[in-house]
DNA sequence: AAATCGATGTTGGTATACATAAAACGCTTT
DNA sequence: AAAGCGTTTTATGTATACCAACATCGATTT
């Protein structure tokens, strides 16, 4: 019955100042900070990651920052050197090609397996009024920053929604997984041309394809629906396009990480 | 249940080498000892596992093997429990079957993708190179168990030469990850009718497709190829069907962890 | 019998130590 | 100066001990 002595609940790091309060294990902490740091452009592609560094930088203990590293290596962000430990990844423009192809694939078979075996009345309408939202954003003509990130949002969460349509928890992992990288995320290149005069005009196209595949599942047009979930998915590869073309400047996270053709 | 310790308390001298061949880390060597127990059928599914016990019965200290389980986790065949810890997942017949057409649906773009981008020839003579072997192991009429255990090496490796033909480092990643539930894989079931009449009937079927695949890939049929190596992922369902239908023994790995639909 | 309370065990995390392999460095040699 | 070569240093992988939070289970109490 040893009465645990005068030990505070949590006596290290007084130091930093952690403003952002989680309640997730260090664990997580760790990963979504490092990833932070990643796609922030700090930690620049290429560069060896050191635990010890980490240590001090985040405040932690080896085991979590151990845990985060090999979950970020899964994740794609981080590469396994051969001699042992992590370097921050680089994207070649093709690599990034693929990995939206591939979300476009795997967001395709969500589709059909969904016209295929029907969708609940609530996710259906859950959809649609998600849809109704981004409709009223693209309404007014003009768009300010503030209505680019509502559609992001927006976005986000109509993608995430139709994959939950599939009914399937190991699709809609591995759904998440391929949009893990930045890039390839459904919302990745949105920004790209936020200040163009078409800028207004793709989303447009977008939302379109959006009500298209929606209507399609509702009427168990499997093959349609799963076609124009992959042809929607080029619409980030003609973003990612523009990226590359006009050296602009940081409009979307991450994309320091890839590197010029050469 | 009893668990006897085998092992002198620490012996971790490399020189001993306990007759398991082990080019690896200890991480490594615990995740693939834990594959396999879990797959031979200790550990039923549903089971926690614990990290102690682990500690006795594979001879390591903690920290490789909660790596281990980390790793066997994003891999789907540990399911994290919400009080923290891990339990051996169990399947049901649809998510295994989702999980087949998931690895078709992935085959099938890196078909299509060979197709598109072309194969170079020398990739593509070893794959024919490794459809003639397995004509040669069908050729006599009678099939064996060691004709059969062939051509589930000579099927698995076409497999991944038909991944690699892509040439998408991520592509092939992501099969591989979708062809690690052991009932996902390729040669998942073919055991399963090995010693009916029809056993190699329908291994003729597939080796049929095996070539029709190839031949799009060559004549740069995408569309085709992709649909080719679709429809061939279903042989896996087809078999998966009869695996679950006849309450035969456990030809497969990992089949117990199916949990009967009720 | 139901509810409360405490004993027990497990996990996630911290800290520390150490062995090995790789990298960096300095020195020597050609 | 360039190329070796050996030594030092560093970092990872692993082992081990410990702690706190939490869940489980059983016993006690009401």
């Amino acid at each position: 019955m040893t009465i645990n002595p005068l030990r505070a609940p949590h006596a290290n790091s007084p130091d930093s100042a952690d403003a952002e309060f989680d309640g997730s294990s260090q664990a997580v902490k760790a990963q979504q900070r490092l990833r932070e740091l990643i796609l922030a452009g700090q930690l620049p592609g290429g560069t060896r990651i050191a635990e010890l560094a980490l240590v001090e930088r985040l405040g932690m203990s080896r085991t979590p920052i151990r845990a985060a590293l090999m979950r970020l290596g899964e994740e794609g962000l981080l590469q396994t050197l051969p001699g042992g430990g992590y370097a921050v990844r680089t994207f070649s423009e093709r690599e990034v090609s693929d990995a939206i192809e591939l979300r476009g694939t795997l967001e395709g078979l969500a589709a059909r397996l969904a016209a295929e075996r029907g969708v609940s009345p609530a996710l259906m309408q859950e959809a649609r009024a998600c849809l109704d939202q981004i409709d009223a954003l693209l309404q007014p003509g003009t768009l300010d920053d503030d209505h680019f990130s509502g559609y992001v949002r927006l976005n986000a969460r109509f993608h995430r929604l139709l994959a939950e349509m599939a009914d399937s928890a190991l699709l809609t992992r591995e759904i998440e997984r391929a949009s893990g990288l930045p890039f390839a995320s459904p919302s990745g290149f949105v920004g790209v041309q936020a200040h163009t005069p078409d800028a207004r005009d793709m989303l447009v196209v977008a939302q379109h394809q959006h009500r298209q595949v929606l209507q399609a599942i509702a009427q168990r047009e499997s093959g349609r629906a799963e076609a124009l979930m992959r042809e929607h998915s080029r619409i980030a590869r003609h973003h990612l396009g523009l990226a590359l073309q006009n050296p602009q400047p940081l409009v979307t996270p991450g994309v320091q990480l890839i590197r010029n053709r050469s």
